[in-house]
DNA sequence: TCCTTATATTCGCATAAACGAATATGTTTT
DNA sequence: AAAACATATTCGTTTATGCGAATATAAGGA
């Protein structure tokens, strides 16, 4: 179990927090963090090694693939916090805004070269909650 | 209005963590920080001027003494964020530890010297909710 | 097998956070 | 007014965090 220094030191960052804002929803591979958060892969490759030690998000490989989503920390006040946490940054505009950009390159004709070949998360389509989420996607990848 | 990130960085450290502990039913004055945690009186005023700046926490004088108490945020994510925390933190074996040395301090007849002279909480005292708390203190100072 | 693509890690440096020691401020007491 | 007391701030140093550049790993395709 993850000690709440190291989930604290984890939410305060704030490319951190802008990572988890854009997998709030779903997964994403790790090409469209680099693109809508415009920040370069080894930094957010960092900064997804954190999360993942801290327990608050996890990873799969499909391919060249890497795509990472929230898990549900397993300490129940840390699980409150998180979903506080999330809620909170849909609420602030400037994450609103990096939303809007994934919405807009995923639907974008020019995406750039790297987007166009990944995958694309399914995002229009409006989550349920975060449990349903993952249950789902366990049950494909049986 | 403070923003997400001073937030989370006040509470992303130990020592902040281990005083918002210990006022979490009640105000206390600075000695007893000091005299509990164990650390020194400059680390204590460091680390309460964090929090006042993330206004988390108050302060008011009383002749020489000066009481901390959380104060409810602004922002309502915040608040539900901070209330969590403090249930977490009561939850918790080494905070609890120093909750008791508080208690036993307040009821020793051989304090230290700083602690025998200050005024003490009325910490056997059961607290309601943090608002309630805040308004009967209010009322107190007319 | 070699080359490309996607992601992760290492390294050296820059910036920020935390610290103890010393000092300053504000208040009461003598 | 001076001394004692409680708390706050400053200063210089140490430590932790974040960063870009370069490099490593891992998978897929030619």
């Amino acid at each position: 179990m993850v000690s709440m220094q190291t989930f604290f030191t984890a939410l305060a960052d704030k490319t951190r927090r802008r990572i988890l804002n854009l997998i709030r929803d779903q997964e994403l591979c790790v090409c469209f963090f680099t693109e809508v958060l415009d920040v370069g892969q080894p930094k957010v490759s960092r900064h997804l090694a954190y999360l993942r030690n801290a327990e608050i998000v996890t990873a799969r490989r499909d391919g060249k693939w890497m795509y990472y989503r929230i898990v549900e920390p397993e300490d129940l006040y840390a699980a409150q916090i998180l979903h506080d946490t999330l809620d909170w940054l849909a609420s602030q505009e400037r994450m609103r805004a990096d939303y809007e950009k994934l919405k807009l390159i995923c639907s974008s004709p020019t995406a750039p070269v790297q987007i166009a070949r990944a995958p694309k998360p399914n995002i229009l389509r409006k989550a349920d909650t975060l449990q349903q989420k993952n249950e789902e996607l366990d049950t494909f990848l049986l």
